[in-house]
DNA sequence: TAGATCACG
DNA sequence: GACGTACGTGATCTAC
């Protein structure tokens, strides 16, 4: 083998350090010398060497501060603070790490750790090799170029020409022209002021380069960016220098001395051992990836040995808000009167910088004993309202902290607090939410409440909210709560989600589910957040009128029922119901429920609607009461007073598969399967002069089906635009299309679901009416002509066997532990939701990126101020705007929508968005 | 508080 | 080879 280099590896170290030091909570090891940094940069570089196949490999770091870009403008990266002094011990111990893992180590005085690789990178590129820089740092796009790519670790993402294009405007060539004009306010490199990215990429594209557009800058035509290129064009080449890369270092380590060592196993185990890397020692010496549960750090204090501090003057507040600024990171936990957000009532604020440390803050806590409302007459002789800031005093306290962009703002299902914050005029901002990293790791295996969290991780169970406030008929609200009961659980709570966060956030790195949370999850908490307060209008008179008609159509067939049964009863008890219908009257009772009594669903009442007139009746009764009790008279109630729309609450952690969840109301079930039913859609509504905007998936799951599986007939059906049940059809029973008949589609189109949901010969034949035995038939033929989807469930079964878990095209691990359960009935169900768990999951996933990217997209459309995102129903989306605006909204959201598995994912499939507008759901959908 | 039922994707 | 079945949710009502 020659020496030349295939693939080289070039590790910006600097950024990893800096990364794993913030993100890890501190860790120690026996001697007292902190390790956090240490250990994320050695996990992360295990991985990465674990992934690659690269023959030569360096990793690169910065030396020390002053280099040749001081020289040119000594202000550059003036502004930096000094490393923090828990990380400044941390330097050494990196470079032991990189040694220790058979990596060369290289720095050099004088230049950065960026010049070092351009050096490198230019270098083996001309010699032919392919070149990965892994770094996320924009300042190295200017490399890209064929022979040389970028690896972004944090995103888990290729940077090659195209995401350079997007990020910068002009291809990799450029970047350092665009750079030039719009400084860098993170290194201090001052370019022209006025003039950002966008400008920049524009006026590149424009006049070709730097110099040529400050030659002719007189030709500007807007009169502010044309003096200000003038005034500043010396300072735009100060930049250019200081921005472009230096790739003829002579460096010291030549190129063949970064070819790839074997692992020395024992030399890197004594490493992890000095340092107490407990889990990176399992990992390394058995190479499985869970490693072991035991946590790194030492264990703090738990909650119970904890004290904590009321705060009820503006002294000890601040006090507080300066630790979170020093430390950088606060969990914040909100009390109010009330779990539904909308109508919650701020009383209090919790907040913890440090395990063991919180405080709470009582805003607006009332005399314990006296009602929260409603009780005049009992003022003059009650408690004393206890002593607690002014609230108004304390959020403008509390509101720089929570918006600041430099501090980690760290909340248990923190989109609750968010939208009670949101409605005091704090933005809470930027955030972690332990709740939902657990749910990233671990989904499927347990609940992610905190109480539930708390005694699994920290072994410790919280104060329950029924011993401070009671429960049932006595149960008072928070603000009732003396504050020394209040400060003992609300404090807690703060305590415990910062434990919690330490013990979880670093498995995410650990685990590489980092950009599962960081780009499906956590961005997705503040659009739900302003979709929730946003609400949906909801006419009260039309749900009234319905309920009127609705109640009467019950009345007269409760007594028509009652007359054909001989007798009153219950129509709305199953059991009173079966007992007239199947022991009374004889009908053919046909399944019994799992608790033995005689099952009256519609499924076994439908077959019977022509053997006696009160079936049918019983069916209508049942519908409308439904549609009654749970949509038009509940909706109702749910109008939010002061906004006249209705709220719901999304659960981010509702649904195994990754799918959301709606509730109170749920509004991912209004009915639209019958005539009477979508009428209860006419209540949702635009306002006057706006329309409502429905946008669909088409056939979103199928489409995933086809393209997991490989299945060319389908994918080729979907690329077509064909009816793809009809194309199932013609595929499978050898109909030609011309002759295809509706029933032949309707078998299709069920045994197409029926693979979505893992197909059993049972269930398919129950749904589409026919003898087992036809059914298993059709399910042979299906597999005979697309054999591809069986060797998908089957590759698919055997790998959730293997890891108890599943996964989604984008990462997500749906975990079914009773994949091998003994009971054959258990096994058999988590055989089929590990089929359909991908993909469902992987659509919930296409959809989440779509609403993450749609603000944005609005934004740069010029349209955000007016077009609002209301609702998402699973594959759908319902936008609120102007009349004027749908057309363009439609266009933006459809592109967005159509392109959200990209880049990450190219489908064989295309993804087809389906759009209406009307001034009512019904119309709209 | 559990079970049955039925609304949705 | 038996087990008894389509996947994922939430709200309402009855009956215990």
């Amino acid at each position: 083998m020659s020496e030349t280099p295939q693939h080289l590896y070039l590790v910006d170290g600097s950024a990893y350090i800096f990364r794993a030091f913030f993100a890890l909570p501190p860790m120690n090891r026996e001697d007292g010398t902190p390790t956090n940094a240490v250990f994320g940069v050695t996990s992360m570089l295990l991985n990465l060497i674990e992934r690659t196949d690269a023959d030569h490999v360096a990793v690169i770091f910065d030396a020390k501060r002053q280099n040749f870009r001081n020289d040119i403008y000594p202000d550059y990266k003036g502004h930096r603070p000094d490393a923090p002094e828990e990380l400044r011990p941390q330097f050494p111990i990196i470079r032991e790490a990189v040694e220790a893992l058979s990596l060369p180590y290289v720095e050099m005085e004088g230049f950065e750790a960026d010049d070092l690789i351009a050096t490198y990178a230019k270098q083996a590129a001309a010699a032919g090799a392919e070149v990965t820089v892994v770094s996320s740092d924009k300042d190295l796009m200017q490399l890209v170029d064929d022979h040389i790519s970028m690896w972004d670790p944090m995103k888990n993402q290729v940077i090659s020409y195209d995401q350079v294009m997007e990020k910068f405007g002009v291809g990799p060539d450029k970047v350092v022209d665009v750079q030039s004009l719009a400084g860098d306010s993170t290194d201090n490199v001052p370019g022209v002021p006025g003039i950002g990215i966008k400008t920049a990429a524009q006026l590149i594209n424009e006049y070709g380069d730097l110099d040529t557009l400050l030659e002719r800058a007189s030709e500007i035509k807007q009169p502010k960016r044309r003096e200000s290129l003038i005034e500043f064009a010396e300072q735009a080449r100060i930049s250019r220098q200081l921005v472009r890369l230096k790739d003829d270092v002579a460096v010291e380590v030549p190129i063949a001395d970064l070819k790839r060592r074997a692992m020395d196993k024992d030399r890197l185990l004594t490493f992890l051992k000095e340092n107490g890397f407990k889990r990176l020692i399992a990992r390394v010496s058995d190479g499985s990836e869970t490693g072991a549960s035991a946590s790194d750090a030492p264990a703090p204090p738990k909650p119970a040995d904890a004290s904590y501090d009321l705060v009820q003057d503006a002294d000890a507040l601040k006090a507080w808000i300066a630790l979170a600024e020093k430390v950088g990171t606060v969990a914040v936990d909100t009390e109010t009167t009330s779990l539904n957000q909308m109508q919650a009532e701020l009383v209090g604020v919790s907040l913890s910088v440090e395990a063991g440390k919180a405080c709470y803050i009582p805003l607006a806590h009332v005399a314990p004993g006296s009602a929260g409302d409603g009780d005049l007459l009992s003022t003059g002789d009650d408690a004393e309202v206890p002593k607690q800031m002014d609230k108004a005093e304390a959020l403008a306290l509390l509101k720089p902290m929570l918006e600041d962009p430099g501090i980690l703002k760290i909340g248990q299902n923190i989109k609750y607090d968010a939208v009670v914050l949101a409605g005091e005029g704090v933005a809470v901002t930027p955030i972690d939410d332990t709740m939902l990293i657990s749910f990233v790791l671990e989904g499927g295996m347990h609940g992610h409440g905190m109480d539930e969290l708390s005694e699994l991780h920290l072994d410790h169970k919280p104060i329950a909210f029924s011993e401070v406030a009671g429960k049932g008929k006595s149960q008072i609200t928070f603000a009732e709560v003396p504050l020394d009961k209040a400060r003992d659980y609300a404090a807690e709570d703060a305590d415990i989600t910062l434990r919690l966060w330490q013990a979880l956030k670093p498995r995410l790195l650990e685990e590489k589910l980092v950009t599962v949370y960081e780009t499906i999850e956590r961005p997705l908490v503040p659009v739900l957040a302003m979709m929730e307060r946003e609400g949906i209008k909801v006419d009260p008179t039309v749900l009234r009128s319905m309920s009127t008609d609705f109640g009467k159509r019950i009345a007269d067939l409760e007594t028509e029922i009652h007359k054909e049964a001989g007798r009153n009863f219950n129509v709305g008890s199953p059991k009173q119901l079966g007992e007239v219908l199947f022991d009374e009257m004889g009908l053919d009772s046909g399944r019994k429920t799992k608790t033995g009594a005689q099952s009256t669903s519609s499924d076994v009442l439908e077959p019977l609607r022509d053997a006696h007139p009160i079936v049918a009746k019983v069916l209508d009764w049942r519908m409308l009461s439904k549609l009654k009790s749970t949509y038009t008279d509940a909706l109702m109630e749910d109008i939010h007073p002061r906004t006249g729309r209705v709220h719901t609450s999304y659960m981010m952690t509702g649904a195994q598969t990754g799918r959301l969840s709606s509730t109170d109301p749920n509004l991912q079930n209004i009915p639209i399967r019958t005539e009477e039913g979508r009428a209860i859609r006419k209540a949702f509504v635009a306002p006057s002069g706006s329309k409502l905007i429905s946008l669909d998936y088409s056939q979103i799951e199928l489409r995933l089906v086809a393209h997991v599986a490989g299945i060319e007939p389908l994918i080729q059906a979907f690329r077509d635009g064909q009816d793809i049940h009809a194309a199932t059809a013609s595929e499978v029973f050898g109909v030609p299309m011309a002759d295809m008949t509706s029933d032949v589609r309707r078998k299709a189109k069920a045994i197409n679901f029926g693979i979505i949901y893992g197909i059993s010969a049972f269930g398919l034949a129950n749904q589409i009416g026919v003898a087992r035995g036809e059914a298993q038939a059709f399910i042979d033929r299906y597999f005979e002509r697309f054999p591809g989807i069986r060797a998908y469930m089957d590759e698919t079964v055997e790998y959730c066997r293997k890891h108890g878990r599943v996964e989604t095209l984008f990462g997500r691990r749906i975990h079914i532990p009773t994949i091998n359960d003994k009971n054959p009935m258990r096994r058999n169900y988590a055989e089929r939701q590990s089929i359909n768990a991908p993909i469902q999951g992987t659509a919930a996933d296409i959809i989440k990126r779509a609403m993450i990217r749609i603000p944005k997209a609005l934004e740069d459309a010029g349209l955000s101020d007016r077009v609002k995102m209301l609702l998402q129903v699973h594959d759908e989306l319902v936008f609120e705007a102007p009349e004027g605006d749908t057309e363009a909204a439609i266009a933006c959201i459809k592109a967005v929508m159509e392109g959200a598995a990209q880049p990450l994912l190219d489908l064989k499939v295309p993804l087809i968005v389906e759009a209406g507008t009307g001034d009512s759901w019904a119309e709209a959908h």
